[in-house]
RNA sequence: GGCGGCAUAGCCAAGUGGUAAGGCCGUGGUCUGCAAAACCGCUAUCCCCAGUUCGAAUCUGGGUGCCGCCUCCA
């Protein structure tokens, strides 16, 4: 069955043909590590992640890469022009070098909680410095740059085709909307390959134009050309790099190499929240530390993710993920149900859960059958297979249920630690009252019964009469 | 000013010409001493107007509303 995907380059969806045909190349545009990784990032990286699952489920090899920007080229949040990741640096009194390293480290974290592959090759900016410089070198000789007292500037004039990837009216674009114009520049669009006279700049490296540091967009250029070859076949990406970072890598992989750099670009929408988008400013940037306080577990959030398509902004809201993880609760304790998967799956359902998938990864609807599934009067073991193999691709973890149903029983315990000191207390005695309920019960002394259940309740708990055993549950 | 996207039930949403997937919530029932859990059932005509068509959520035109981008951003 062929993948179809919506190639940004051509606003069209495409059915997907791999250049190689030992394996697939496919590069993500990685994060700027400088601060705490939000459920905004973990979206695009989520669907990068669907998109490797969904190659290897059809049986490609494949040779994922993705980079980690840890040298500054950014201005900082107020647009004065300083790089962030010094920003950050000299706000924690720290070497842009550990901040980059603690920060990408907390993003690993965060994408193992997610489930989320990791890359074959992660390839940090700093350590590729000379593979920028060789890339300049040759847009230089091939006379795509001039110089200015910034550094190496690239000739957008130069590279005709330079508007059609983000489909830019340049004459009619507003020139330095949001940033001062550089005078010196020949073109407004024109962006720098490599920045020098910045004294200031912590991060110097020395070449033949003099010291100084890459421009941002060389970078994924560079690295996806050493790993991967002058043309990739897929390359990934949040929407917002569309009309900048993108298009400024075509124009100088192209220029440099003369040939076609990407055959496949996929963009993950933004995630908004409450129909806004996400900022630090707002005040409604969230992490999954802040998901953990109240009471969600990193997967809830994948399945969330699950219940959209890559390509429309998704709407966070607290409601929808509750609704997200009340459902995940809910598959994760039919799992638990079910008994060793058979060796065989259920071929019906699998074709619609293929055709959905291998439709520009459409999740809902492959989640959709899942839930057919588990209404169906199926052989049950027949049914593990099935989901079990489903989840290959998305990734919930159906396998280890009980493992994360307790986690997430322990996470609601530990938050209730933590807000009320006495909760062990008042567990314990809640327990106590229900050895006190089951004697009365077994007299059949109903009233008397009830009566604790609400004394219970007063303590903070909930309870459920299973055959197990009552069992508490705080409210 | 230019460019792009979106608009489907209370919420999250799938669906691109043939009479609206799925999840959450709600609700009715079965079960239970009661309750909960579990299970079974129910719950929309698709922002507005006009047009094309035998037939439109789906195509065309015109509105309205929301979001994003125009060298920080996933």
């Amino acid at each position: 069955m062929p993948i179809k995907l919506f190639n940004t380059a051509s606003r069209k969806v495409e059915t997907f043909q791999p250049l190689n045909k030992k394996y697939v190349s496919m590069y993500s545009c990685g994060i700027t590590a400088y601060y705490y990784t939000h459920i905004g990032h973990l979206y695009t990286y989520t669907t990068s992640d669907l998109l490797r699952r969904v190659l290897e489920y059809a049986g490609y090899d494949i040779r994922h890469v993705m980079n980690v920007t840890d040298v500054g080229h950014m201005t900082s949040d107020a647009d004065e022009g300083e790089d962030k990741l010094i920003v950050g640096a000299k706000k924690e009194n720290k070497t842009p070098a550990e901040i980059a390293r603690f920060y990408e480290k907390c993003f690993w974290e965060e994408t193992v909680k997610m489930n989320i592959l990791k890359p074959n090759t992660i390839c940090r900016a700093t350590e590729h410095i000379s593979d920028m410089l060789h890339l300049i070198e040759q847009l230089e000789k091939n006379g795509y740059t001039y110089k200015t007292s910034v550094g190496v500037i690239f000739d957008t004039s130069k590279f005709a085709a330079y508007p059609n990837f983000a489909k830019l009216n340049l004459a009619k674009q507003e020139a330095g909307a949001r940033v001062k114009i550089d005078k010196e520049r020949k073109n407004p669009w024109d962006f720098a390959l490599w920045v020098t006279n910045q004294p200031n700049h912590l991060m110097q490296w020395d070449s033949k134009w003099g010291k100084g540091f890459p421009g941002w967009h060389i970078e994924c250029s560079a690295m996806s050309m050493r790993y991967l070859g002058e043309t990739l076949d897929i390359h990934t990406g949040g929407i917002d790099h569309i009309p900048v970072h993108h298009t400024n890598e075509i124009a100088q992989s192209e220029c440099a190499t003369g040939k076609k750099f990407v055959n496949y670009w996929t963009h993950t929408a933004f995630l908004n929240v409450n129909n806004t988008k996400m900022s630090k400013s707002l005040g409604n940037l969230y992490t999954l530390q802040d998901l953990a306080g109240k009471d969600f577990v990193p997967l809830a959030l994948r399945y969330f993710f699950l219940g959209t398509s890559y390509r429309k902004p998704i709407n966070f809201t607290w409601e929808a993920l509750n609704a997200a993880q009340t459902a995940l609760v809910k598959l994760w304790k039919h799992c638990l149900e079910l008994p060793a998967p058979a060796c065989e799956v259920l071929a019906p359902y699998i074709k619609n859960f293929e055709e959905a998938i291998y439709d520009d990864l459409n999740m809902a609807k492959a989640l959709a059958v899942v839930w057919k599934l588990l209404e169906s009067k199926e052989d049950a073991s027949k049914k593990a297979a099935t989901l079990f193999h489903m989840d290959k691709v998305f990734g919930l973890d159906l396998a280890n249920a009980r493992t994360q149903l307790s986690n997430l029983e322990n996470l609601k315990k530990e938050n209730l630690i933590s807000k009320d000191k006495k909760y062990l207390e008042k567990e314990f005695k809640a327990l106590k009252l229900i050895e006190h309920r089951y004697l009365l019960k077994q007299q059949k002394k109903y009233q008397e019964a009830d009566a604790i259940r609400d004394q219970i309740k007063k303590l903070g708990f909930s309870i459920e009469d299973s055959k197990d055993g009552t069992i508490l549950k705080p409210i």
